[in-house]
Parts: structure tokens; sequence; C-alpha cells
DNA sequence: AATCATCTGGAAAGCGCTTTCCGATCCGCG
DNA sequence: CGCGGATCGGAAAGCGCTTTCCAGATGATT
């Protein structure tokens, strides 16, 4: 138990109160190849317990050159999305004892840049950009600053595609997915559709756009629309105004680039007295858990979110690390885009 | 731009290259009182911004004495509610520049204690714990660990009530949020509820269904059944199982003490066949955004979570504090508690 | 019995930074 | 023209820890 001074023991508190200096002291408590004599091992460990000691993890870190923490990118914590990511990164942590700091980007490469330098000063172990990147100018910058950090010692690991030499990369197949998506919805009939995208540049939203492209065609179908916006509800509810201005016809498959679009497109569907379903139909991307709780349910491509979080931390503190394992998505088709007859 | 060595320039690099000492390069660069020649203060920054530099926060934090972190604890950062919450805190603190770290305890007064006494190791200016307390066994561990660490200079707030001296603290009204929701839903003419709480001794859940109960029973209105299980969305599905085997009579009011634990029950309704809005009403707790996505919408007391997080993160950091500003729940009524003719 | 390898504790250097203290320089003023 | 007080750079001590290096002790080997 602690006592009740003003200020935390030091390492150097405990080796006087254990009557062995400090090296013997650092080398029972915080790990060491070299062995300690059970004697005073025992009389180290009492009176680190009598005084309540906890190490100083700054001091370590100056000391060892080295920090046990990762940082953690989202472009939105609140985001069901990267808030299932950032459980995965979270679970993966605490395994291996490591802590993660967590910065939002709020999608915005500068920002993104900006945070990852900040980000450099704590000479973390691993940094885990699951922001979404675009292809984009600024991203350059990025890509320069992650280089230099990789090479301090820092392992990156992104989300999506673009793994070198500096980056290893968690893949999510969102171009397949959408694929089989979209052919998984030509064959329950759908012949015109409208995607609700992000901005173009944007990799997540474009690999989803073209997987589901190909598939639709495939399938013998058309894409008839493709609106941009992001990734936000807000979003999808928009762009499904925009294209109920420009009218839909009934039979129509409405594509939202993620879950969160394609139920902000709900609300404003239904809204406009379209019914899912029977009317219109509706599908999605990720299966975050409210596509499950929504009337109807919505069809989508299930992504293993939490999982692709935990893979990340593992990318970005094993020594080895195989880059291919896949992560199999798996479309789920619910009552939002029934047979169509 | 930084050179392709591959160890990161330390202050003393910078001092070398600009030709002025380490003090001087310290002051120029990481905030001082003292001021520094105009001439020197360039000298530095060219070098600076040349090799790249980045201040070793660790070396910082052991210099200083106290590291710009704030250390955030929630049950389950993929729960939309502890989400929210995380959203404000973080927002906050990069305004404050500050760094958050985060902990998932999954509601385990042992782990709870055991991660906020390993955090004490970081010496966080702030530690916030979000994830719900309950009045337990290994409770009084906690606050023992939390006074302690607060003695050591970190300043501690808990979401809820039990502001001591160590302890500041951001309190919702669940108490008198629950009673509004109660007295509203009586008004629109439900005389039987059945609740669907977490275990007892759960702060939030007692709060919550106190004040139901008060309002409830005032308004006219008997709680016919307390079922008791956790905050998950899983818990309300089963709790709701276990109401209709013992029946639900038409007419019945179903409160999910958090939306989460009400989407999870209007599931498990409605696979039973029961329509919500018609048959049987449910509400719920916290306004999180899925709440307006479900059919019928869920009817709820909306609580400004991101609000809630940024909160706490100004009492964590601010000098002076007022404890008692209040945050302003609403009652939200939407169409799965119809007026009841 | 002498030699050598091995083991283990402690002294001390060092991690990258902040901050105190000292001393040199400059200015204003009588 | 000389003096006291600002002003500002630099040397060095320190923050709490790790780790190298040294030295004494022990046991094995010949």
């Amino acid at each position: 138990m602690s006592t009740e001074s003003t200020t935390a023991p030091t390492l150097q508190d405990i080796a006087r109160e254990a009557g062995v200096s400090l090296a013997t002291a650092s080398r029972v408590l915080n790990g060491s190849t070299r062995t300690v004599a059970e004697s005073y091992r025992e009389r180290v460990e009492a009176a680190a317990a009598r005084l309540g000691y906890t190490a100083n993890l700054s001091a370590q870190a100056t000391a060892r050159g080295t920090s046990a923490v990762i940082a953690l990118f989202v472009a939105d914590i609140a985001d069901p999305y990267f808030a299932q990511v950032a459980a995965g990164v979270a679970r993966g942590a605490d395994e291996a004892g490591l802590l993660v700091t967590i910065s939002t980007t709020g999608r915005d490469p500068e920002r993104e840049t900006r945070l990852v330098r900040a980000v450099r000063g704590q000479r973390p172990r691993g940094i885990i950009l699951a922001a979404s990147r675009a292809d984009r100018p600024g991203t350059d910058l990025l890509r320069a600053e992650l280089a230099a950090v990789a090479r301090l010692g820092s392992r990156v690991v992104a989300l999506g595609p673009g793994a070198d030499d500096d980056v290893r990369s968690v893949v999510i197949d969102n171009r397949g997915g959408a694929r089989a998506l979209a052919g998984a919805l030509a064959q329950r009939g759908y012949r015109t559709a409208i995607v609700l995208a992000a901005a173009e540049g944007v990799r997540t939203s474009d690999d989803r756009l073209a997987g589901f492209t190909e598939g639709f065609v495939a399938g013998g179908g058309r894409i008839e629309r493709i609106l941009r916006g992001d990734f936000s509800r807000d979003s999808g509810r928009q762009l499904a105004d925009v294209a109920l201005a420009a009218g839909i016809a009934p039979g129509t498959l409405v594509f939202g680039i993620s879950d969160v679009v394609a139920i902000g497109a709900l609300t404003a569907l239904r809204s406009a007295g379209r019914e899912i379903g029977t009317d219109l139909a509706l599908a999605g991307f990720d299966d975050i858990p409210t596509s499950r709780d929504v009337t109807p349910g919505l069809t989508t491509v299930r992504v293993p979110l939490e999982e692709v979080g935990y893979r990340a931390l593992r990318a970005a503190i094993d020594e080895e690390w195989a880059a291919g394992e896949d992560l199999g998505l798996e479309v789920v088709l619910r009552e939002s885009t029934p047979e169509r007859r």
C-alpha cells in the first residue's frame, strides 16, 4: 500500500528501502536478462509493494529509447466503423501490454500529416492509420512523413493497400466484396443502380465503386448515376435527396458506399415517401451493427472490423508478418433487397 | 526536411547545427519564460527545420515531471455511448494539445483498478473514467487507487456522481431524465411497464430505474416487472425473450435502460411477432444515432454524450471548475411510443 | 593448490530534455 | 565617466530510469 507522500516513490526510494543498489532494484522490478538472487528479489519486491511503486513510463521510455505505445489514427472515433476497428486495436494492445493513443484526423490529409508529425515525438512502437486515405495532393507529404517515422523505428501500418518497404498494410478487399455484392443483387433481378459514393480519389470509395460497377455490369445491370459526397450519414441523406429530386424509378437499387451512408439515405428516402424493399432497394457496405437493427434489415458486405483492428495491431508489433492473409468479406443479403419479381 | 539518418535528431544536434547552447535551443523550441534574441531564435528554428526535429515527449515528460497525456477509460470503445464520449474527449484534448490514451475496462472493476494502477506509470495530466462504476466490492480498491493517483498530481474525473476531494465529476441527471421520460409516457396513456435493467448496484442503471419508477408511478402507472442484465444489445434481446416467455400484455411499455438495450429488445420482440408502436411500446435512454434510424423511431432521452466527454476533459485540465453546470437532458418522443387511445 | 570461467551486485555513465545559476554585456543615469 | 540593474547565453545539475562495466566471490578444472 502506498504511503501518504505527495510525490510518487522512485526506484531510488525502493532501492534505499530494500537496502540494495539502483541497478538491482531495476533488474528485479522492470525485467532484465540478468538474474537476481532470491533473497534480494524478495526484499525489493516487498519494498516496492510497501511503498506502492509504479515505474515512471516516461523515464523508462527515455532510458530505453522506445516507448510502449501504439498511436492510432482514425477519421472519427464516433463513427461505428472506426470505433470497431479501435476496439480490435485496443484488445491487441492490451494483450501485448501496450498503451494506445488515439488521434482523430477528420479525414483531412493535412491535419493527418500534422498529427503524424506530432506523434513522432512519442517515438511510438507503432502507428496505425485507419483514417481512410485519399490519393490526393497532400498525401505525398504524409507518405514522406510516414517514411521518416518508419526510419526512426516506428512500425507503420495502414488500412488499405499501399504496403511498401516502410508501411505494412491490412487490406480489405473492397473491390472484391463490392463485386460480389453487385453480382448477388444482379442475380436477384436488379438492373439499374444509383451509387452514393465519396469523392473521387478516396481509395475506399473508388475501390468499392469499381467493384460494384464490375459486378453489376457483368450481371447485366447498369449504373445509372454516381453521386459524390463523403462517408457520413448526412452525406447519405443529402445525396439521396439529390437523387430523389432527379427522380428514382421504382425497382432501382441504391448503393451506399458504406452502411452509414446507406442508412442516411434510408431516412431520406423514407421521409420522401418511398418504401425500401418494395419500391426501392438499398444496400450498403461494412455491416455495422445498426445495419441489422434498421427496418428493413440492410443488405451489405460484412467486414470483420474488430478483426481488422486486431490484425493491424499485430502487424505493428510482430516481427515476422504475412502480408497476404485474407480477411474474408461476406455478402449479407437482408430485406432491403428482396428478390425482384 | 529530414536527413536520411536512421536516428532522430536530438536537441543537442540542433544546438550544434545552430551553433548555440542546449539551453538556448530548448528555450527557442520548447517554450520558456525566457526570451531569446531574434538572431539566435532564427538560427535555431532554421536548424530544427533543416534537420526535421521533433521533441522527444518522453524525455520532456521526465524532465518536466509531468506528461501531456489524458488517460481515458471506457467500458467498450465499440459501444456508441462510449465512442461518442471519447469523441468529445478527443476534441478537447486536441484543442489543448494533449494526447489521449484509451483503455477498455469491460466493466470489470478489478480490471479497472489494475488499469488505473498501470496508468499511474504514465503520470498523466488527467484521468477520465467513463466506464460506469458500480457500488460494489472492488470499488473501494478503485477509490483508493484513484485517491493515490490524484495525490500524485493527476486530476481524476468521473462520469456520474461521486465527486469528493480527489475526484471531479461530470454528472448526467439520469434520475431526472428517466423521471421526465416516464412522466411523458404516462401522459401518453401507458399504464404498465417492464424495465430491462442492468445489475443492481450499477449506478447508472439504478438511477434510471429509480427515476423511471418515480415518474411512472406518479403518472398513475405501474412497474410490472424488472429484469436484470447488463448494458449490451444482447442483454436487451435476452431479457426481452424472458419477458416474452412470461407473456407481455398488449399496450405494455418496455423500457430499456439504454438505447442499446432497447434496440436489442426491439429485435427480439419483433422476431417474436410483436409489433412496436401498435402492439407494444418501447423506450430507451441516451439517444444514440441509431435510435433515430430504427423503425419505428425510438423514444428516448437525449444525453449530449459528445458534450459530456468534452466537459470531462475540461474538468480534467481547467484550474477552476464549476461542479454544478447542467447538461440539459431532453425527452425525445418518437413513434415507438405513440399516444395510446 | 593454483588457475580460470562464471556468476551477480554495485558504481556510474548515459538517455534527451529542462531549468537553475552564473557571468558577460549592455543600457541609463547621476 | 563610473556604477547599478537588466538582459540574455551557456555550463551544468538534475529528472527517473537502463545498462555497461568492473570487481569480488564462487565453483570447476587441472
